[in-house]
DNA sequence: GCGATCAGGT
DNA sequence: CACACCTGATCGC
C-alpha cells in the first residue's frame, strides 16, 4: 500500500495520489489509478471546498481513470476539475499559484503502468529535472526499454528521480509468473471445469478492486462465457470490457461479491445467491487470485494451486516482482530513487540497499575511489570491511559497480557524439543494434546470475561455464534471440509489448500460435515427439487437466476430487504441465505456451498497439517447461538437447537464490555485459585488467560496438 | 452525524 | 503470505 506523501521533491507544487494535509495547497493534482490507497483525501470536504473556491486547480489522470472515478457519485464533484490526458502524449501544464500569481511550467507524460485499467506512471519534465512517478506498476522485464517516451532519441532520458512502486521489492518476490502464464493456468482450469456440464460453475474470488478485468475479458473471449459481476456501469464507455461482463447470474463464470461470499461458497451457493439452475444443483469451484512467486527453486511453483476440495489459488499480481523492479530501475538508472511502498516486513533501509546500486547518486559517490588505483584499494578495503575483497580486479562484483557508470557515461557520450554526425537514417539502425546489444546483455546476465550464485562453489562455477556456452552457441542467433528476447527487450516488438489498457483486452495468444510453432527452438524437440495429449482434438482436448496424463497433476474432474483429502497441498502443475506437453509436440499441435508468445518478438512486426504481450517471464517459463519435461521422464531423447534441459534447470535453480541477486545485478551492470553482442566474446582477465588500468588512468577506450545506453 | 483512524477480516 | 477493500469500534469535531 502506498505510503507516498503526495509530493515530489523536485516539483512540490503538484500532488500525486495524495490529497490530504499539505497536498490541499497543491497547484495541480495527479491520480495514477483508481485504487483507494491512492485516493486519500480525494473526496474530503477540505479539498471539496478548495475546488469550489478555485477556477484553476485541476486533477490530471488518464481517460479511463477519469471515467472510473466519475462513475462513483462520491467523486462527482470533481467533474469540472478533471482533465483526462491521453497516454503517451506529452502535455505542457502551467502550475499557477492562485494567490501570488507565480507560475511554473511543467511537461507531463502518462505512461502505461499495467497495474489496473487506466493506471499510468507520470513522467514530469521541467526546470528541476526529469522525474518519474510510477504509481503502482506491473511491467515485465524489458518494458521500460520499449517505452519510447522514456527515451530521447535512442537513449534513456536523464532521469533525476524515480518514485517507485516497491510493493514486492524483496528477494522473497524474486519472480512472479507473467500475466500470460497466470492467465493461461486460470484459463485451463476454468475451461476444464466449465466444460464438464453447464452446471459446473467457477467463482473467481476477486478482491473488490479494479485490475481483474483483463482476466474476465480473456476468459470470456477464450471460452465464450461472460463473467457475472455486481456492477458494470463504470464500464459503460469501455465496450472492450462491457461486452465480457454481465449482471445476468445465469452464466458459468462468476466474479460477484458479497460480504458473506465465503460462507455462500461452502454451501455451493454463489455470492449472488445462485444455488441451482432448472432444479439441478450447481457444482461450484472457487479460484482465488493471489500473488505467488517463484522463490529459490522453481519446481514447487505453479500458477494454480489446489487448496481444498473445490478451492484453488491462482497466481495473480498487480505489481512487479523483485526482479522486474530491478530490471526497470537499472534500465532507467536515475540519480535518485524513492520507494513509494514499504514491503510488508521490510524496512526502508533494506529496500534502499537493493535500489541504490541501480542509481547514479550512489555510484557517483563511490566513483572517486576508483580513480587512483592505489588509494582505491585502501578505501575499498575500509568500506567493504565485511568482505574479504582486497583486489579490485578479483572483486569486480562489488567494486566494479560504482565504477561502471562513469565508463558507460563516457563511452556513451563519445559514442553519441560520433552518432550525431551520422545521417538521420543511421539512427534507426543504431537503435536496432543497441537494442540487440541489450538483449544479449540481459541474456548473458541471466547466465551470469548463475555464475554469481555459485561463487562460493568453484565446481559449480565451472560446470556452469560449460553449460552456458553450448546453450548459447548451439542455438542459431535468430532462434536464441527469439527464445529469450521477449523477456528482455526487443526493438521490433516496441510498443506492442507495452501494456496499454485499451489494448489489454485484445491479448490474443491463439492468433499468434500458428506462426510460433515453426520457429520453436530446437530444444523443443527434447521432450520427444509424442504428446501425451492428442493434438487432433483441438481445444477441448488441450484444455483438460486430467490426472490420467500425469501423476503430478490432480484431477479437476469430479471423480478426481475424491482423493483430495490427502492432497490438500498438492501443487498442481497445470499450466507448466501443459507447456511441457505442448513443448514436446510443438511441431504440430497448436501451441499456446508462453514461450510461443515470445516467438513473435523475432518477427519484424511493426509496433502494434492492438496487442498486449508482456513477455517478461519467458525464460522462467521455459525453465518450468523443461523442468516438467524432466520430471515426467519425458526426455527420452538423449544427447545435447537432454543435457541442455538439465543445464537450464541448474541455471534457473541457482538463479533463484535471492541473496545472490544483488551480485547478479552488479554483474549485469558491469562492463562485462556491454560488449556482449552476438559473436562477441567475454573479455579475458588479462585484457580486462589492462582495460581497467586504462580507465583508471582516464584514457579513452575506443569501442567498435555502441555501448549500452543505460546512463546518460 | 460525519470523517479519520485503527484493528480485524477476506 | 504480503495485492485492496470492507466492516466495526472509537474518538474528535
Amino acid at each position: 500500500m502506498s505510503r507516498f506523501g503526495g509530493q515530489l521533491r523536485e516539483y512540490p507544487a503538484v500532488s500525486i495520489d495524495r490529497f490530504d494535509r499539505h497536498n490541499l495547497r497543491a497547484r495541480a493534482y495527479f491520480l495514477s489509478h483508481c485504487h483507494k490507497d491512492h485516493m486519500k483525501g480525494l473526496r474530503a470536504p477540505a479539498l471539496k471546498r478548495r475546488l469550489e473556491s478555485s477556477l484553476k486547480v485541476k486533477l490530471y489522470c488518464s481517460p479511463v481513470t477519469k471515467e472510473l472515478l466519475l462513475t462513483n457519485w462520491k467523486y462527482k464533484f470533481w467533474e469540472n476539475h478533471i482533465v483526462a490526458l491521453e497516454v503517451e502524449t506529452p502535455t505542457q501544464i502551467s502550475l499557477v499559484d492562485e494567490t501570488s500569481g507565480e507560475k511554473e511550467d511543467i511537461e507531463v507524460t502518462l505512461l502505461p503502468a499495467g497495474h489496473c485499467p487506466g493506471s499510468v506512471m507520470f513522467l514530469f519534465e521541467g526546470g528541476n529535472g526529469t522525474v518519474l512517478y510510477t504509481g503502482d506498476f506491473r511491467l515485465a522485464k524489458g518494458e521500460a526499454a520499449r517505452m519510447e517516451l522514456l527515451h530521447s532519441g535512442s537513449r534513456v532520458k536523464d532521469i533525476q528521480s524515480v518514485y517507485l512502486d516497491t510493493t514486492f521489492c524483496d528477494p522473497k518476490f524474486y519472480h512472479i509468473p507473467s500475466r500470460e502464464e497466470c492467465l493461461k493456468g486460470i484459463l485451463e482450469l476454468v475451461q476444464s471445469w466449465t466444460s464438464l456440464s453447464r452446471y459446473h460453475i467457477v467463482w473467481l474470488n476477486c478482491k473488490a478492486a479494479y485490475g481483474y478485468e483483463y482476466l474476465f475479458i480473456n476468459l470470456s473471449e477464450e471460452l465464450g462465457i461472460k463473467v457475472h459481476v455486481n456492477k458494470l456501469d463504470m464500464f459503460k464507455n469501455m465496450p472492450e470490457i462491457l461486452y465480457h461482463v454481465t449482471t445476468d447470474r445465469h452464466t458459468q463464470i462468476h466474479a460477484c461479491r458479497y460480504p458473506w461470499d465465503d460462507d455462500c461458497f461452502r454451501g455451493n451457493r454463489l455470492p449472488c445467491g445462485m444455488t441451482c439452475q432448472n432444479g439441478t444443483p450447481l457444482h461450484v469451484i472457487s479460484i482465488k487470485p493471489s500473488t505467488m512467486w517463484f522463490g529459490e527453486r522453481i519446481k514447487k511453483t505453479s500458477v494454480i494451486v489446489r487448496t481444498g476440495e473445490s478451492t484453488y489459488r491462482a497466481c495473480f499480481s498487480f505489481h512487479s516482482s523483485y526482479s522486474e523492479i530491478k530490471d526497470f530501475l537499472s534500465y532507467i538508472c536515475p540519480v535518485n530513487v524513492y520507494p513509494n511502498v514499504l514491503p510488508v516486513g521490510g524496512t526502508e533501509d533494506k529496500v534502499m540497499e537493493t535500489l541504490k546500486p541501480l542509481c547514479r547518486s550512489y555510484r557517483r559517490n563511490m566513483e572517486p575511489r576508483y580513480k587512483p588505483l592505489g588509494t582505491l584499494k585502501r578505501v575499498h578495503k575500509r568500506d567493504l570491511s565485511d568482505t574479504d575483497e582486497d583486489d579490485l580486479f578479483d572483486s569486480e562484483l562489488t567494486s566494479a559497480r560504482p565504477k561502471i557508470p562513469k565508463q558507460e557515461k563516457e563511452l556513451s557520450k563519445s559514442f553519441s557524439t560520433g552518432q550525431s554526425e551520422n545521417a538521420e537514417g543511421n539512427i534507426n539502425e543504431r537503435t536496432e543494434s543497441y537494442k540487440t546489444t541489450t538483449n544479449y546483455t540481459l541474456l548473458k546476465a541471466d547466465f551470469m546470475d548463475c555464475e554469481e550464485s555459485n561463487d562460493d562453489d568453484e565446481d559449480d562455477d565451472e560446470e556452469l561455464e560449460k553449460n552456458t556456452v553450448p546453450f548459447l552457441s548451439n542455438e542459431p542467433a535468430a532462434t536464441s534471440t527469439t527464445n529469450f528476447n521477449g523477456a528482455t527487450s526487443d526493438h521490433q516488438e516496441s510498443n506492442a509489448s507495452v501494456p496499454c489498457w485499451d489494448a489489454f483486452f485484445k491479448c490474443n495468444k491463439l492468433e499468434e500460435s500458428s506462426e510460433n510453432e515453426e520457429n520453436f527452438p530446437s530444444s523443443a524437440d527434447a521432450g520427444g515427439s509424442q504428446s501425451l495429449f492428442s493434438d487432433s482434438d483441438g481445444v477441448s482436448d488441450s484444455t483438460h487437466i486430467s490426472s490420467q496424463n500425469s501423476s503430478q497433476s490432480t484431477h479437476i474432474s469430479e471423480q478426481g476430487s475424491q482423493d483430495l483429502d490427502s492432497q490438500m497441498d498438492t501443487v498442481l502443475i497445470t499450466s507448466q504441465e501443459r507447456n511441457a506437453l505442448d513443448f514436446s509436440c510443438i511441431s504440430k499441435g497448436r501451441s499456446r505456451t508462453v514461450a510461443s508468445v515470445s516467438q513473435e518478438t523475432a518477427k519484424d512486426t511493426q509496433p502494434d498497439n492492438s496487442k498486449w504481450k508482456p513477455l517478461g517471464q519467458t525464460q522462467s517459463c521455459a525453465c518450468d517447461v523443461f523442468y516438467d519435461l524432466k520430471s515426467k521422464d519425458c526426455e527420452k531423447n538423449e544427447g545435447a538437447s537432454t543435457t541442455h534441459i538439465h543445464d537450464v534447470l541448474e541455471v534457473s535453480d541457482n538463479s533463484r537464490t535471492p541473496d545472490l541477486e544483488l551480485r547478479r545485478d552488479s554483474q549485469s551492470s558491469s562492463d562485462f555485459e556491454i560488449p556482449l553482442t552476438p559473436g562477441a566474446e567475454v573479455p579475458q582477465p588479462d585484457k580486462l585488467h589492462s582495460l581497467y588500468k586504462k580507465l583508471a588512468a582516464g584514457e579513452n577506450i575506443v569501442r567498435k560496438k555502441p555501448p549500452e545506453d543505460k546512463c546518460n
